[in-house]
RNA sequence: GCCGGUGUGGCGGAAUGGUAGACGCGACGGACUCAAAAUCCGUUUCUCGCAAGGGAGUGGGGGUUCGAGUCCCUUCACCGGCACCA
């Protein structure tokens, strides 16, 4: 009879329940290791693809514990946000019973897993004993001068009705909606994350357990870059005209000076110039989306006006407004050096202007003339460039600096792409910002003792806009300075908000303060975060600036949240269409004979599982069948944890199938009662092995490796079981039991109780590996001639190299390949490997 | 365009510069069975050969080395990030 998983796993689950196994309490006395997966959205119901970081998580969780460690590993939902509200709009339900509910049945099915949670933890950021905490820090960060407000050009997704940060943008589309972003010009608040761009940047270095790929992908987005600030005087004005350039040493080649259409000189000039202000407003037209699509067209306009050159009184370039200069960035405007940029020099052949080199290869002389393309390459030497002549790029951004800072025409400056973080989102279901506007005092904080700022339930959604805006009384409140009549602010914060910081929280779940001081400062930072690539730097750049902002308010003493990251991969399945098109779930594509696929079906590629193209398999459907540790090891097997994983049926049949194996391994071995001490036996040098090597894969995140040592192992077990002495297989067994126990710990449990344990397996310290049967007595060693294999010979271990060489020569293979040559010379590489060349 | 990653059997993938293909999936053959399922045993990189035994082989080309999937150069393909960023 197969091994009933439906009933063990509610078994010891109840177990674990009863008992407070895997309860967290903080005890500086001991060491600490904290697991992290990013919390889910709360969005419906969990599937096999979604599964799999928490699986990881519970590995590590388990691993650590019987290690020795004090684990933390809680779980919590993110709970604000958009489908919540588009669920209220298309059936009619509230966002918060929307959300609870989905809550209530993600928790039953990760508690159906079996994941390791504390659950006494768990924490939802739509409840007002969350995110009242966030209210108060956010008028800290107001104190601290961290958050401010200020009119901007925002993102704006016509569909969600929201503004999105520039981090939320993909491609010029919603990163959740998929919908081209319009720019508007709302008013909104910030927070100061540029102020620590420098830092932000900085310690990333000392991240030594993150991937490399989050970091560099964290460099470019803060993108620094050391340049110059340069002001030129306007002939006939009294303003001058700032730029940015990363090129100061090509000051001599420039040609013309460009502004951004929105640049405050373009928009005054357009005041007195309608063929201006028509070029302005046709370059604003061209939405984001579609510059990306139009990259090739550069367009100019000549607003007539004369900018000064700052090394040349008697030298004066064209001032244009040019399409391609982003107002976001530097200055807003740019002088061009069409010899030594890409697109000055198009912008240059386009409008005829003077193309004057003035940085030559080593190899050139001063003839030397850009052609077709310009010349960017910054190992070049400087001429036509008096005070620079002969000098390097690098030597001559230096010295041009010190020119202009002298003159008082410029500076040296370091310029960021990163720009602050835009919080305010016109939305209902997130936590309102706890200010109000008071037409006689301006913004005014609420006071600390009306917090939190509740959000109200008596919401409608029958028109678009901002429901908190349409609520007939929530915004109308008397101002807390002056008394008068005031309004609320009725924007609630973006939801990357309650996760940049809720790490925090876990490790006081309850306080009555954002977090115990304690408490952070024992459990703090995360050993080790497991999500996914997505958020490398949406969340991840959030969390540890506002990490920072924390500690610049006295709230914790740490500036990295994240010590170890983990970004795992995703979890993949065929995809199925039918004739008009239509995605189909695979149960309604299966339909055929035998479960294969109905005629008309088309079989499409193998993508990540998404609701959307419904290439989902239900948790349920595979606990059911075959419960929870079957789909928790089948997560684990075969890909590489960082890597996409394939999902399908025959391989979960597969681990099943190993699963009876195990069962019927441990129930049919004849074994002695526990505790018996097993001889001397070559067996056990296997078995010490696998404890080793597994116990380094675990380590080492190599869960997939784990996986097949483990099954090497169980492979021995069964194939000499018969053969070995009864206290050798049960030492085998139980090495097996408890190795697998943090992959599959209701099996684990189960067999552990069959092989006459009274203790849980849970509470057992993780098993060490003997060193000294790590050590064999004999060594196979590989006889290359002319490094190609021609024998394997059994050695003692160390023999010497002279005993290994006369060995490898008395080999039948290797007197046939020497072939009567001379031997020239023997390497012998001590337990591995004797080549013979000749 | 810039930056990064990955290329190994039919498939997922193993391999501190030292016996390439561990572990699995699939496939094929066999045992058990009236039959099937389940289970068990065996084969499975390609190629020549009845066999013994050869030869080739980690995207392509070159190099370093006694020895390269692994290191270096170059090239191709795919994936990811960034991008009128001055």
């Amino acid at each position: 009879m197969p091994y009933s998983a439906q009933e063990a796993e509610a078994k010891w689950q109840s177990v674990w329940r009863e008992r407070a196994t895997f309860a967290a309490v903080t005890d500086p006395s001991r060491p600490k290791y904290y697991v992290l997966e990013m919390f889910p959205y709360p969005s419906g119901r969990l599937h096999v693809g979604h599964v799999r970081n928490y699986t990881m998580g519970d590995v590590v969780a388990r691993y650590k514990r019987a290690q020795g460690f004090n684990v933390l590993h809680p779980m919590g939902w993110d709970a604000f946000g958009l489908p919540a509200e588009n669920a209220a709009i298309a059936g009619g339900i509230h966002p918060k019973e929307w959300t609870y509910a989905n809550i209530r049945v993600m928790r039953g099915q990760l508690q159906r897993m079996g994941i390791a949670y504390d659950w006494a933890r768990e924490i939802a950021t739509c409840h007002p004993d969350y995110y009242r905490h966030e209210q108060k820090m956010f008028l800290d960060f107001l104190k601290a001068g961290l958050a401010y407000r200020r009119e901007s050009w925002v993102n704006w997704d016509p569909e969600e009705h929201t503004v999105l940060a520039n981090e939320q943008v993909i491609d010029g589309r919603g990163w959740r909606s998929g919908a081209p972003v319009e720019k508007r010009l709302l008013s909104q608040w910030f927070l100061r994350i540029t102020n620590y761009a420098d830092e932000l940047l900085d310690a990333l270095k000392t991240l030594d357990r993150w991937p490399e790929r989050v970091r560099i992908m964290q460099e470019n987005w803060i993108g620094r870059s050391e340049g110059a600030r340069v002001w030129w005087k306007l002939a006939g004005r009294p303003d001058k005209l700032e730029v940015f350039t990363t090129r100061p040493d090509t000051l001599f080649g420039a040609s013309f000076v460009a502004v951004s259409p929105n640049h405050p000189l373009a928009t005054t000039l357009a005041e007195s110039n309608p063929p201006l202000a028509d070029f302005i407003a046709e370059c604003n037209r061209v939405g984001t989306s579609e510059a990306a699509i139009e990259t090739a067209e550069k367009k100019g306009f000549d607003t007539g006006l004369k900018a000064v050159h700052p090394l040349d009184p008697n030298w004066k370039l064209p001032v244009y407004v040019a399409n391609f200069v982003l107002m976001e960035y530097g200055a807003g405007a740019l002088f061009g050096c069409p010899a030594h940029d890409q697109r000055d020099f198009e912008f240059a052949a386009k409008y005829r202007l003077p193309i004057v080199s003035v940085v030559r290869p080593r190899d050139a002389d001063d003839s030397y003339h850009v052609g077709s393309e310009p010349y960017v390459d910054q190992g070049g030497v400087l001429f036509n460039s008096q005070f620079l002549n002969g000098l390097g790029v690098a030597e001559a951004k230096t010295a041009m600096i010190a020119r202009l800072e002298k003159l008082g025409a410029g500076e040296g400056t370091v310029q960021f792409r990163l720009r602050d973080w835009g919080v305010s989102r016109q939305r209902y279901w997130g936590c309102p910002i706890p200010v109000i506007h008071c037409a006689k005092c301006g913004i005014v904080p609420v006071p600390e003792k009306d917090l939190p700022v509740r959000l109200p339930d008596d919401v409608t959604f029958d028109r678009p806009g901002n429901p908190l805006d349409h609520h007939p009384t929530w915004k109308h409140v008397n101002c807390p300075t002056c008394g008068g009549k005031a309004q609320r602010e009725t924007d609630t914060f973006d939801t990357f908000f309650e996760s940049s910081w809720y790490f925090a929280r876990f490790c006081s779940p309850r306080a009555p303060i954002a977090f115990e001081r304690r408490d952070v400062d024992y459990w703090l930072p995360v050993d080790q975060y497991i999500g996914g690539i997505e958020h490398a730097v949406l969340h991840l750049l959030y969390s540890r600036f506002f990490t920072r902002a924390l500690r610049d308010c006295g709230y914790l003493d740490l500036a990295e949240p994240f010590a170890g990251l983990f970004t795992q991969g995703m979890v993949c399945h065929e995809t199925y269409q039918d004739e008009a098109g239509n995605w189909l779930f695979p149960e309604e594509a299966m339909t055929g004979p035998d479960g294969a696929v109905a005629p008309g079906i088309t079989v499409g590629r193998s993508e990540k599982m998404s609701k959307s193209k419904k290439n989902v398999v239900g948790l349920e459907t595979i606990t059911e069948q075959y419960g929870a540790d079957t789909a928790r090891l089948y997560l684990l097997s075969d890909s590489p944890p960082e890597r996409d994983l394939e999902w399908t049926d025959s391989g979960v049949e597969g681990i099943w199938r190993y699963v009876n194996r195990l069962v019927r391994l441990v129930e049919n071995a004849k074994l002695p009662p526990p505790g018996a001490a097993p001889a001397d036996h070559p067996a056990r040098r296997a078995i010490h092995r696998a404890i080793a090597a597994v116990t380094d894969d675990f380590d080492k995140f190599r869960f997939n490796r784990a996986v097949a040592r483990i099954r090497e192992l169980t492979n021995l077990l069964e194939d000499d079981g018969a053969s070995l002495p009864p206290a050798v297989l049960r030492e085998g067994i139980e090495a097996a039991v408890r190795l697998v126990n943090p992959i599959m710990p209701h099996l684990a449990e189960e067999l552990w109780h069959g092989l006459g344990h009274a203790t849980l397996l849970a509470d057992q310290p993780w098993p060490m590996a003997d060193a000294a049967l790590l050590i064999d007595e004999f060594v196979k060693v590989a006889v290359q001639v002319n490094g190609k294999l021609r024998a394997t010979i059994d050695l003692p271990r160390d023999a010497d190299q002279d005993a290994a060489s006369k060995a490898a020569l008395a080999q039948e293979g290797v007197v046939r390949a020497i072939d009567g040559k001379s031997v020239r010379k023997v390497i012998v590489v001590p337990n591995r490997i004797v080549n013979l060349v000749v």
